[in-house]
Order: structure tokens, then C-alpha cells, then sequence
RNA sequence: UCCGGAGUAGCUCAAUUGGUAGAGCGGGUGGCUGUUAACCACUAGGUUGGGGGUUCGAGUCCCUCCUCCGGAGCCA
């Protein structure tokens, strides 16, 4: 056991502590020896610490302890903090002693190459490794910092539920569910319940998981993922674009003043994040099609931008793009009509950069009940499972706008992932629902 | 669902025209007082995804099934 005076800490907050006597709890990340001095690296959740053990400083018991360590054995090691250029992260402990608390079974992610599936299969063992760790980091600031940007402006959390009675766009895939005998589905968005919110609290927000049960098989795709759908009362599409470029701007801002250490464990090219501010470069639906077909691309009005094509219109600026006015019959029943071109819905997209494509999706909703009406039997959806939502053009409506954010896709553009399934702890994809 | 690619040791991969299945890492044993995915020596480890076929002989050729990966559609 270390001794009584010895203080407690964590690796993050070592340089507090140097020339002192602490003790870190953590477990092997890495260990090498030569005969009678040791080099373990210590992972203890906040950081990885260098501990040197000589046989003569800690004895020969708690050397050979030492020497029989295996990856990701549990232990405490006490010890001087001090600062050492040799050290990876430059500080080291000078060990005193240490404790074994488990010794680990054979681990089977060792430090060398493995493949996604072996990885995704032990996702449970690879969340401790160096770069999935900073992945998590990076997802708590940029989940800490839309909740700080969203509270900050007066924006109130109000949660929507998860096990809905209805879709709230038909065209999408929903996860049924036997609820008492009746059905019943998880929610593929909080959109509907978030209009009833503001209407009451004006500017709301929800946060929670979302649920789309697609056949999707990219890169972009989860069947469980976490959106942020803010919801503004008096709030027209204008509105709506700057609150959302506002809001994605000060998220990447923030990532950058707290999360310096993970991009670059990450190696994230910074430039393009920091080059990221508003306002937004603005396209309509109807500029993307002619800077499409201007690019020879075969595209005709009325349809929807594929991934190539939301690479073209990328990679027209190195912001991301705010693209809006969309073919209505593409768009959700909700969506209003553009009063300039009723064949035009007042919905917006945010394009992220570097190819990464929709992050937001998002528009001004139709606040008069005939017009509503009429696109709800256009697209043949049931007014009588609508009825509460129809109230709210009965009773005092008003202009009201909105958007979801997708997190995943969020990280992964910021984090500069190849695939959304490493930014969340416990992907769910078509293939996989463990662990 | 469609198109393309891949399944060989615990992991990552190699194996010439069809001719004795190998290496690195990890594991085990031993050595080393400043290592940086440490290094050195020795060692154990295989129904080559499943099934069927061609052949004197199949990891390799053919058929079939399964799984995974990438892309399309759809979307945040």
C-alpha cells in the first residue's frame, strides 16, 4: 500500500504536482524493461504517464510484480512527479512502489495494426486505446459546447419522446415496437413535439437519440444516433440559417481552444477548422442544380443531391455551405411554401467541408392549418393521428423555424474520421448491434 | 436490395504455373539500468470461413452458401 502522505491525482492534473509524492490508479497501457530498470506506461482514463521503477528503489518483490505485469492489468503506482524530456508527455513518475489490483488475461488488442472488425468486435476493450480516447473527448466538448452555446442564448431543454405513435416523415424507415398490445415506434426525430415546446417556451432545444431503421451501408449512416433539434418561435428561414451557422461555428471554435492535445493525437489538419466562420456562404437548391449541370453533371430540377453532387457544391468553398429552397415534393409535409415559388419549401442544409457532407437539415415550418392540411392529405398521412400537432395552427401560430444536427457526423468531420462509427461509444449499424 | 472487394496462427499479412503452409506482433522461457509500437535468443501455436466438385496432388481452379468491408439508394 502507498504510504499516508502520499496524495492521490490523476495524470491530467500531474504538472500540479511535480517534485511531489502521488499516486495514480490506472492500468498498463504499455511496459518494457531492461534487467533492473522498468518503463511502464500508465493509462489512468485522463492521460498515459511514463512510470521508471529500479529494482533497487521499489525492492525485489514489487520489481518482479512489475515484471509479470501484462497489458491492462489494473494497479497504483506511488512515486516522485517529475519533469523529464525523455518521458512521452514530459512528465514521469519515479516509482516508490506499487499495488496489483488484477492482473489482466491475455489482452487481445495488442500495440500493433488491427482490422475495424476485430476492433468493432472488442469495441468495448478498444474504447481504451489512445485515439479512440480522444475521439470521446472531443464528442463530451462538442456536446458540452452546443448545450453552453444553446443555454447561453436563452434556449430551454425540453426532452421529446423516444417511443412515439407516429412517423414524423413518411418516407423513412421506423423501428416498430410491440407497446401493450398496440404498436408503437422509436422516434426518428423530436421535430413535431419540439413545435408544441416552443410554442410555450419559444426557443427550446431537444437532445437525444434518434432512430432510423435503414438499410444504409456508408460511411455516414447509424441506425441509433444523436441529433440536437433547436426549435425557435417568431423565427423565419433567415433566422433559422444564422442560429445554425452560429451554433456550428462556435462548436468547431471550441473544440479548438479545449481539445488542442486530441486533434493532434488525431492528427487533424487544423487549418480547415480554423478557417471556419459565419457567415456561411448561402446557395439556393435551384444555384447547386446550375453549378451542377454547369459542371456537366446530368442533374435535373426536382430531384435529390446524391453524395457525389454534395461533393461538387463542397467544394465550392472551404466553409460549409448553407444550401436552402428546396423542391417541396422532396421535403416533409410541415415544410412552408416559398410564397415566391409555391414549388419551393423553406428548407435549409448545412454541407460540412472536406467532403463530409449534410450535418444539418432544417427549415421554417408551415405555421397555416389549410395549407398544412392540404400536404398532409397530399402525402396521404392520417389527420387524425395529427390532430395535436393541427392545434398548434389552431391556437395562436405563428412563424417558427427549426433544425437537427446530427452529432456523429459532427465529430467525425471535426475529429476528421473516415467513418461515423467511431464517434460513439457503441455504434449500431445494419450489421451490428453488439457488443 | 444492387454493384465491387476480402476471408490463411490470438492479431496483421505472405505463400511463384496447382507441388512440404511462413513472417512480424501477441503468448511462454531466458538476457539487458533510459526504454519510446524497446531490443536479443529460444519456444509453443493451423480442419487455410462452411459444404460440394475437378485433379496423382487444391490456400491456389470450378459451383454454392455464410460473414465482413467499401460504394449506391435514403438520410442527420
Amino acid at each position: 500500500m502507498a504510504p499516508a502522505d502520499v496524495t492521490a491525482t490523476t495524470v491530467r492534473h500531474l504538472d500540479e504536482h511535480t517534485g511531489a509524492a502521488v499516486r495514480l490508479d490506472g492500468w498498463v497501457y504499455n511496459s518494457r524493461s531492461s534487467g533492473k530498470l522498468g518503463f511502464l506506461m500508465l493509462r489512468d482514463g485522463t492521460g498515459i504517464v511514463q512510470c521508471v521503477l529500479s529494482k533497487k528503489d521499489v525492492g525485489e518483490e514489487a520489481f518482479a510484480v512489475f515484471e509479470g505485469l501484462t497489458q491492462e492489468s489494473s494497479l497504483s503506482v506511488w512515486g516522485t512527479v517529475q519533469q523529464d524530456d525523455r518521458a512521452p508527455g514530459g512528465y514521469e513518475i519515479h516509482a516508490d512502489g506499487l499495488t496489483l489490483h488484477q492482473l489482466a488475461e491475455n489482452y487481445p488488442i495488442t500495440p500493433k495494426e488491427h482490422g475495424t472488425a476485430f476492433l468493432m468486435d472488442h469495441r468495448h476493450l478498444w474504447l481504451r486505446s489512445r485515439r479512440q480516447h480522444a475521439i470521446m473527448l472531443v464528442r463530451h466538448e462538442i456536446i458540452r459546447a452546443i448545450r453552453d452555446f444553446l443555454d447561453s442564448n436563452d434556449f430551454i431543454l425540453v426532452d421529446t419522446p423516444i417511443i412515439t405513435p407516429n412517423a414524423v416523415e413518411g418516407t423513412t424507415t421506423l423501428f416498430g415496437l410491440d407497446y401493450f398490445d398496440r404498436s408503437a415506434f422509436l422516434t426518428q426525430s423530436g421535430q413535431l413535439y419540439n413545435e408544441a415546446n416552443a410554442m410555450a417556451l419559444r426557443n427550446v432545444y431537444c437532445f437525444g437519440p434518434t432512430f432510423r431503421a435503414e438499410k444504409s451501408k456508408t460511411r455516414r449512416h447509424l441506425t441509433e444516433f444523436w441529433m440536437v433539434e433547436p426549435e425557435m418561435a417568431y423565427c423565419d428561414l433567415e433566422g433559422n440559417m444564422q442560429w445554425a451557422e452560429k451554433l456550428v461555428a462556435s462548436v468547431v471554435q471550441r473544440v479548438l481552444e479545449v481539445n488542442g492535445e486530441q486533434l493532434k493525437v488525431l492528427e487533424r489538419n487544423l487549418p480547415p477548422l480554423e478557417a471556419i466562420k459565419v457567415p456561411f456562404p448561402r446557395m439556393s437548391y435551384t444555384e447547386a442544380v446550375e453549378l451542377l449541370n454547369g459542371k456537366g453533371v446530368d442533374f435535373e430540377w426536382g430531384g435529390d443531391f446524391g453524395g457525389g453532387d454534395e461533393t461538387i457544391i463542397s467544394e465550392t468553398s472551404d466553409q460549409p455551405i448553407l444550401v436552402h429552397r428546396f423542391p417541396a415534393a422532396i421535403k416533409a409535409f410541415y415544410m412552408k411554401l416559398d410564397a415566391d415559388d409555391p414549388r419551393q419549401a423553406l428548407g435549409m442544409d448545412i454541407l460540412a467541408p472536406e467532403g463530409y457532407g449534410e450535418i444539418v437539415g432544417g427549415g421554417q415550418r408551415e405555421e397555416d392549418l389549410d395549407k398544412l392540411l392540404k400536404r398532409l392529405r397530399e402525402e396521404n398521412l392520417s389527420e387524425e393521428t395529427y390532430q395535436w400537432y393541427l392545434d398548434l395552427r389552431r391556437y395562436g401560430s405563428v412563424p417558427h423555424s427549426g433544425f437537427g444536427m446530427g452529432i456523429e457526423r459532427v465529430v467525425a468531420w471535426i475529429c476528421g474520421l473516415p467513418h461515423v462509427r467511431e464517434t460513439i461509444a457503441f455504434p449500431r449499424m445494419i450489421n451490428r448491434v453488439e457488443p
